[in-house]
DNA sequence: ATACACCACTTGTTTAAACAAGTCAATCTG
DNA sequence: CAGATTGACTTGTTTAAACAAGTGGTGTAT
């Protein structure tokens, strides 16, 4: 139960949302309202409206108010993005998920992995491969990177399980920022061996840079996903200045 | 030029980082500082870093400070998402873009075109055709449905310019969230017809429903495109109760 | 009847202040 | 010397107030 007040009245409007309390495509009770309900100041109503925008839940427009623009999500196959991973779909939709450790090396940053990752050379790395499986089909193949002066102790029981409870939880590290890169790319000899492809030729690629608190990125990592089973889903919205982000 | 001062305040910064004034891997300025420099209240402040923060130039930490994380993307090829979009891609390398309008007619959203779209059964529509090209190479290959009671005089001359700079300057209209889904899906004859795809069997999709401010979804897009030049960039920030986003 | 001014409402921006909470180093204490 | 305490910093949350700006309806004057 997080305690921020704005984070309780962002659940409660998200849950009124989705259960259809405030009706799609109409107006939201206005801020003035939500204040007397929610006893509290009106910037804590709008940073909880503001995360609802950012979401893709709302839209306001000035003078007139906010409008509910929700749309149930489609709930088939893996989606990712900032809805939710890879675990949590498994477990909503009582999938088994399982990983295995295809290799577990150490090496250092040369200028190929260096350019690759954004490490800087010389850096000492663990490189691990593994492959994450849904319902016994290996649907992931991914391939990282990791500092080692930010997890000396990393073996290949850790990797099978969930590096990052491993990281918070065991470590005490604070993961914060992570940006990402989609693309398609053709497959490997080690795509082939790995995955079940089909009659694919590509993959979709994603390219995560990870970051703690400190700001010292500790995570390369580069998963490649059967296309069949692939799905980001993404939200924009039109900024101030910017007249950008819509083709 | 922005007048909001959280936005110019937002742009020197991000210039500042860009060009190197505050070095990577170390901690901007306090808030307290850029208050004096702004002068401005600390509110404004931290508005303008949370946008930073947003886009991925850096990172804050209770106690600490904000730390500059700002790593250049790599300037290859098309890169949409947060970022920059098509168009500006173009104008910034110097390419030359032009589309085509392949059809335009108007249809009536049947049951299966809903369940695509997302529009109400019996709503009419123009389906349009499009392929973008760049430097003379198809590169995406467009199909949209459109509200007819939102755009009723659209053309296949209107088709073949911008048709966000037609509905934003001609219309009017103030085009305001954008839901994306990303996807990998096999090739389709008409991807083969439009689009130059060598060895591929698959190409990027991506899934638009954009809103204006009314809140109605007027427009539905599913772009597919070439593999070799698709590029989605992202940034996701780990927020305080949810422990998703990141595999 | 049309056009205009006005008013009551909405969201958007900015300021000021207070307190909570995390970090880190200097200092005090055993 | 080791450990705890303090204090000066940092960012995080919340409140209150004022004004700007956009929307839509009402009423008046033409």
């Amino acid at each position: 139960m997080p305690r921020e007040k704005f984070t309780q009245i962002y659940a409660t409007l998200k849950e009124r949302i989705e259960s259809g309390v405030y009706p799609v495509g109409q107006l939201l009770p206005s801020e003035n309202t939500l204040i007397g309900e929610f006893s509290c100041s009106r910037n804590t109503v709008r940073r909880a409206i503001s995360e609802l925008v950012r979401d893709g839940y709302v839209q306001t427009s000035q003078g007139k108010g906010v409008c509910n623009i929700f749309q149930p999500i489609e709930r088939s196959s893996y989606t990712m993005g900032t809805i939710e991973s890879f675990r949590e779909t498994a477990r909503r939709t009582g999938q088994h998920t399982a990983t295995r450790v295809v290799s577990l090396e150490r090496c250092v940053a040369g200028v190929n992995i260096s350019l690759q990752t954004g490490f800087p050379v010389g850096t000492e790395l663990f490189s691990l491969s593994r492959v994450h499986e849904m319902d016994g089909k290996p649907i992931i193949l991914n391939h990282s990177y990791l500092r080692v002066d930010c997890m000396p102790d990393l073996t290949e029981e850790i990797a099978q399980g969930s590096l990052y409870r491993y990281l918070e939880e065991e470590l005490g590290m604070v993961i914060v920022t992570s940006k990402r890169t989609i693309t398609v790319e053709p497959v490997t000899g080690a795509d082939r061996k790995w995955l079940d492809l089909g009659e694919y030729n590509c993959v979709a690629v994603v390219s995560n840079q990870v970051y703690n608190s400190q700001g010292v990125m500790f995570e390369y990592t580069q998963s490649r996903h059967v296309p069949s089973i692939f799905r980001f889903q993404d939200n924009a919205v039109r900024r101030a200045g910017a007249r950008n982000s819509l083709v």
